[in-house]
Parts: C-alpha cells; sequence; structure tokens
DNA sequence: GAGTGGTCTAGACCACCAA
DNA sequence: TGGTGGTCTAGACCACTCT
C-alpha cells in the first residue's frame, strides 16, 4: 500500500468510525504533512481518493469538510395512486418547463417514438427544483400526432412552455383528454458520473454521481405517447416504486 | 481556467467528438507535457480528472485507455411476468447465494421488517455474477415467522444456503407456498460511488458510480416477508420497469 | 529494453475565507 | 492577517506491459 493510499485508508476509517463527524473539518495539509513525514500533494492524492470517494468536501480557506451521508428515505410513505414517484430527502420540490420547441427526431429519440428519424417532435426541457438548486434535469420528446392531437382538443399548444408549463400527471391528462391516454411506462434506471455541463447545472460537488432514468411511455394500443431521459442528482434523488408481485 | 482544467476539457472534446474513440489511447504523459509545456503531475491532473469522470482508464504499461460508453439497452424486451427486471448490458447472469445465516436485526432492519431490534432474522448474501465479474451484491434479511413457516412447510432451511440455493422468483414461490405470498415490494433506488470493498469484489474502474437498491416485500396482510439491499455496478447493471399508469 | 503510467519530493506562488 | 486548500514545477525512482 502505498503513502497516500495509507493515508486515505486512515482518514476514511477515522470518518467511518465517527472520529470526523459529517460537517467536522479533517487535520489540516501541513499537519497531515508532518504527522505523515510526506510531501505536501501526497497528502493531496489521499484526500482527493476521499474527494472522488464523496466523503469529503475541500473548501479553500476553510478545510476539509467531511460530507452529510444522504440518508436514504425508507418506510411506507408513498402514495399509492401511481406507481412510481421521485422524491428529493424531504419532500416535493418544484418541476418548471425551460423551454418548449418543435425539432427533428435524432435517431435515438425517432426509435424510442417509433416515428421516422427527422420527423417533427416536441422537445420539452424541465428543471425539478428543490430548495436553492436543481435536483433534476428532464428531457422530453413528444410525436407530432400527439401534440397535433392535444391542440386539436383545444388544449393548447404543447411546444408554447409559456402556456402549458404542464409537467407530470397535469401533462397526461392532457393526453388522455385528446384521446392518447398513457396507459404504460417503460422505465430504465442506470447511473453514471455527470458531465461537466451537468456538474454545473446541479452544482454536483465531485463524488457525487447522476441517476439517469429512460423512459418510453404508451397508450392502449401500445404506440408511444412520449419519451423522457431525466437525470437526477444522486445526493438528492431517489426513485422510488411500488409495485404489484408476479411470479 | 487553470492549465490542468485547460487540458482536461482539451481532452474531454477529444474523446467526445470521436478524435479519440473507445479502445484508442491518450497521448502519453510525456508527449502532453511537451505539446503544453507543463510538468509531469499538471498533466496526471488532468488525466485524473477524466479517469474520475469515468471517461479514461490509465493502465501502467500500456498508456490511457478510452473507455466504451456503457450504451443503456432500451426497447421492449423485457417479459411482462414480473413489473421488474434487471439486467445487464447483455442478457442474463448466474444469482448465487454466497452465505445464509441467523443474526440479530440491528436497528434499520428491524424496522424495515416491523420486528424487534435483536430480534433473530435470516440474512442471505448473494452475489449476481456476469461473465467474469460480479456486477451485484445483494443482502437480503428475512424475519423468523417467515422462515419458520417455510421450514413447516417442508421446502427447508432459508438459513441454509447449500440446500437452499434460491433466488428471487424462486424464492418468493417458498414463501408463497408457506402461506407468505409476497404481493408487493416498495422499491427504493438511488446511486453513489462505492466504497473500497464494493470497488474490489465488483471490480470497478474508478469512476464508476453504484446502484443501490432498497427494497421491502410485504404479503397481503401488509405485512413484511423480506427486505433487501442491493448494489450493483453502475456500468454492467440498470434496473427496468414496466409500470402501469394511474392519474 | 523501451515506453508507459504511478508515486513522491521540496519548494513556490496563488485564491479564498474568517477573524 | 494568517491559515486554508489549489496549482505548478523539475526531477527522481518505481511498477508494469509489450516486444
Amino acid at each position: 500500500m502505498t503513502k497516500h493510499q495509507k493515508i486515505a485508508a486512515d482518514l476514511r476509517d477515522a470518518i467511518t468510525t465517527g472520529e470526523y463527524p459529517a460537517g467536522s473539518l479533517l487535520p489540516a495539509i501541513p499537519d497531515l504533512m508532518s504527522r505523515y513525514g510526506v510531501a505536501r500533494d501526497t497528502v493531496r492524492d489521499a484526500i482527493a481518493t476521499l474527494t472522488n470517494e464523496g466523503l469529503v468536501l475541500p473548501r479553500r480557506g476553510v478545510g476539509t469538510v467531511v460530507r452529510e451521508t444522504a440518508p436514504v428515505q425508507l418506510g411506507y410513505s408513498g402514495s399509492r395512486a401511481v406507481a412510481r414517484t421521485w422524491q428529493d430527502q424531504a419532500g416535493a420540490g418544484q418541476d418548471e418547463v425551460i423551454s418548449a420547441e418543435w425539432e427533428p427526431a435524432d435517431p435515438e429519440i425517432a426509435e424510442r417514438l417509433g416515428v421516422e428519424p427527422g420527423s417533427r417532435v416536441v422537445h420539452r426541457v424541465r428543471h425539478f427544483a428543490k430548495g436553492s438548486g436543481i435536483a433534476q434535469i428532464t428531457d422530453q420528446w413528444l410525436p407530432e400526432h400527439v401534440v397535433t392531437a392535444v391542440h386539436e382538443n383545444g388544449a393548447g399548444d404543447l411546444a408554447d412552455a409559456a402556456h402549458r408549463p404542464d409537467t407530470g400527471a397535469d401533462l397526461f391528462r392532457l393526453l388522455a383528454d385528446a384521446g392518447h391516454a398513457p396507459v404504460e411506462a417503460d422505465e430504465t434506471i442506470t447511473t453514471r458520473m455527470p458531465d461537466p455541463l451537468e456538474r454545473e447545472a446541479m452544482e454536483l460537488p465531485p463524488g457525487v454521481p447522476v441517476l439517469v432514468t429512460y423512459r418510453i411511455t404508451t397508450d392502449g394500443s401500445g404506440r408511444p405517447v412520449e419519451t423522457t431521459t431525466a437525470v437526477g442528482a444522486g445526493d438528492r434523488m431517489s426513485a422510488r416504486f411500488r409495485l404489484p408481485l408476479k411470479y
């Protein structure tokens, strides 16, 4: 085990055993340098390891802060009305439509929606905010025939974010009223590290991954009525499901 | 923007634009040193950034390899028989029971199962393997009354991994036969970086987070029959759901 | 053996924060 | 103002891989 690995292991143990509780500071770099008899960058390597594990957050002028371990909300508090609920750690936030516009479907979106690549779709971008920051960025696409049906039903233009700010269940009701009631969603959830843009938008500290959700929603005939890609901050979002079991 | 940030940004762009496709090598460190006129550690800082983003994987004696971008499997290939399926990128793997033993319930498990802390529960550990490596580690706990019911039903001892290696749907059938049919699962999915033990067990490269699933399964009376915590490799696992919609 | 990345040093200067 | 972490250098040696 190298020196910086040894230092990282020592500090990690001290954090997990509670010697350095959440919110407290690790010893300063010069302190650790003399304690272990190593150079500055060796200590920094060790701290970088813990930073990338999401354990600590170095702050200039302050010190290396031990991060809160994100408690995962459990227990039976969810609603039975929907099979799936997004939640953060302490209740709901605000889902806001940032933009909505027509665009040609790229190959992936076209395949998800079962339309020809390049055909017209409405692309809606939403930000789910909790407190001061953005916790999830959602990209949603709807095929032209669904948007047209909603419009002809007198419900307005889904490509107009200002006049149709609907999200989630509200949007689904619009589709249902227009004869395209969503009856099933096919969701796939995975995770990865954020790219720099996502890191900036959601103010993600180092060592925090994102939850990525891909969804295709279909109506009674099995035809897709919308597809969604959502990227959520891993330290603030979790996905919760109530599933009827068959086996 | 600092020098190492600039270098990282340049390399990231080159990767995403396809100049360095997956599997290819980045320029060697001495090469980048002379190209940018910087010291070795400055280049290493830049490469460390990309490593922690999951983009590259430095290999001694070889070079800095551009990683495959994990393609997410989409489309309608899942079974309707169960509402949720775990899958890796190319089919199913092997779920093996590593251990099964009685232990006193710690406070969290006791709360999930609705039993007294310290009461006897069976703790089963499973490894889900795909190819050569472990893709998911599952910890499962069952309350004493359920284990007893299965045993009295003549189905053997769930604390005996060798004789009761059942997982997933097979295990659920045992519970159902013993009068504790699971009818609903409450799942919460989140993500975080792995700890060193998880990283070693699942052979996780740097920059790969884990998917964490918490589940409580209940029978027809709403009483928990098992609870599970699963940790899956973010680059090999995704969770897929088919959800009936209500709104 | 040649080339790759990994570790480590000793020192310097900068950016930031709180008292 | 003093202490914190962030960046960067020039050089050295080590561990590993491939030929």
